[in-house]
DNA sequence: CTTTTTTAGGAAACCGCTTCCCTATTCATA
DNA sequence: TATGAATAGGGAAGCGGTTTCCTAAAAAAG
């Protein structure tokens, strides 16, 4: 690969005539350009992104740092679905991404630290996790702008989230409404704040029409389908079953409903079904999932927007809370009188 | 952020021993070495990647080129697979991976050849298109090395791919041995090599057993499970219509499966439906479909595996073809007579 | 026709780090 | 104790661009 220097050699022009051309400036001459641009054009020469960051100081590459493991990252189906939002916004501004999950769950801060001081990139796009606060501290001055997906850690540092209250609090009161009064909820652990924050929503549904969460319907899964079956197992076989399981999420969801299935008992007819995110694999099951739509792609793209309105004073930060909606199919409806 | 040279001055030490501290290497003793990196942490100074790259002449970064818009990139679920195959394999050699997807199809090659010629990336798994050939013309001399998923439009560009031919063969095999004899299929256009690999296979499998494939049931469909329910109502209206049908990826034999429950027919009773790709929904269907293993993480770790063959030629090239495997569930069974 | 402004182009410093090569010690060996 | 080798450390030249500043010629203004 030739050089800066070998195409003015062979263009008989300085390497700042070079650099003028390749960066479209004036005060070169039509002769010359065009002269240059042969050469250019001949050689196929590429400038270095490397040498030329360096003294510009933009690499036009943005961090997606996510602490999972790669396993975790591409069987979260929502997850991929905001990545994909992540990626159209980057490609609108001409941005590349760089993938960065952690090697091992525990590395992975500190490799997303490394990245956010070093200056490989103009800034990231940090996906919520655990311990996001001591991770915000030990990344010190000046790192490279970030933007939260998922709930801040602490003041100062942008976030971007769904409602996710409001969306657990209308999916309970839709259940409620259906006549649902013994509702079991599969929620996880370790328990990100949004999973709190659904948490609250539903126990606020329930509070304003009197009732109160039996905490013994309350099961813990991990996201997974393979943990949201267990956890219908386990809310099947309580003494005094509930006729509605709310899911936090629609991996767990469809556990649920394949414990359900498993044991005989008919969805929606026998168990009411309710689950959280939307993703496409819901309307591919019979019945196809009632959830709360969590726009994934939307949360992506506003992401993205907040980080480049970051890197440019100019742009307008967008607003950082995205609106759920309650998306009813077949999987509940009222109980059984029983 | 410091600089080296600051470092340098607060150690009391030349910017070339801090350097020397920084990649370990000897002749610091071990005072100074200490009183080096006390400087370092206390600063929390992190070197310039691209300063050091620069000199160095590695990036540590993988570029991925998938020549698709975003959206087809993530509506596939077994390149997303593959796609987790090359993430994992990349942090194993504790590299990054650099997206780039294509901003509008038509300057996705050109992006592609960018990157490629330029110095940001160390290497590039690039995902097989249509004009790769094209795209391997442009390329000109001395880009970065990169490997093809798929199959390689010319010598010398080494490719992986899986037994597509295998694998339609005897999901073919399979069919006949059914007693099936009337068989639709639904190919796809545009048609990757793979798609004509897999035509070649299974029309040699027909071949075999003396009978000839009846060109007016193969249907074309684009690999999206719309495309395929469109496939099998056309397939399904024929005057003399197939009792088994081969989709040549899972999604569209989820469709052609979507189609026959439209109409009124059953899975496997009426029909038999067979797919390629072994995607996780194939489970998760009833009845679970019945479709031909390619394994998509394996396939991507082997491809990722070939790049840093060529980065480091001490390591061996692992062999280009993964084989596939005939997953036999519930959605093929014998034809009813009459 | 002179003076000022604009245009065209180049020399050299710089971005931040690595590396080659040189010097001064210190240590091991004869 | 003299000699050679190994150790510790630093100066300076790159790596491949960009940018600042400068000069000379051409164009515009007086």
């Amino acid at each position: 690969m030739p050089t800066i220097d070998e195409i003015a050699k062979l263009a008989h022009v300085s390497p700042t005539t070079v650099s003028k051309v390749l960066n479209n400036r004036p005060y070169v001459s039509q002769a010359t350009r065009r002269r240059v641009e042969h050469v250019i054009a001949e050689t196929g020469f590429v400038p270095s992104q490397w040498a030329r960051l360096l003294s510009q100081r933009r690499s036009y590459i943005l961090g997606l740092l996510i602490p999972y493991t790669s396993d975790q990252l591409f069987a979260d189906p929502h997850l991929l679905e905001v990545m994909r939002g992540i990626e159209s916004a980057a490609n609108r501004y001409e941005y590349n991404l760089l993938l960065s999950t952690g090697r091992a769950p525990v590395e992975a801060a500190s490799a997303c630290t490394r990245l956010l001081r070093s200056d490989v990139i103009d800034g990231a796009v940090v996906v919520e996790t655990q311990d996001l606060r001591a991770f915000a501290e030990t990344l010190g001055s000046r790192p490279a702008p970030w933007v939260v997906l998922g709930y801040a850690p602490a003041g100062g540092v942008p976030a971007v989230h769904a409602d996710d209250y409001g969306g657990a609090r209308d999916a309970m009161h839709y259940l409620i409404s259906q006549g649902h009064r013994r509702i079991g909820v599969v929620s996880s652990t370790p328990r990100p704040f949004a999973i709190d924050e659904r948490m609250r929503g539903l126990q606020d549904a329930i509070q304003t029409v009197g009732l109160t969460l039996d905490s013994s319907l309350v099961v813990l899964g991990d996201f997974s389908t393979a943990s949201g079956e267990q956890a219908g197992h386990t809310l099947l076989t309580h003494p005094n079953p509930p006729t509605a399981i709310f899911a936090l999420n629609d991996r767990m969801a469809i556990g649920v409903v394949r414990a359900a299935t498993a044991r005989g008992l008919r969805v929606p007819e026998q168990l009411s079904v309710i689950g959280f995110d939307d993703i496409a694999l819901a309307t591919l099951l019979t019945p196809q999932l009632t959830t709360v739509r969590q726009p994934g792609y939307i949360l992506g793209e506003t992401t993205a927007e907040t980080l480049f309105a970051l890197l440019d004073p100019q742009r307008t930060i967008p607003s950082p809370i995205i609106p759920t909606s309650l998306i009813v199919r077949g999987s509940v409806q009222p109980p059984e009188r029983g």
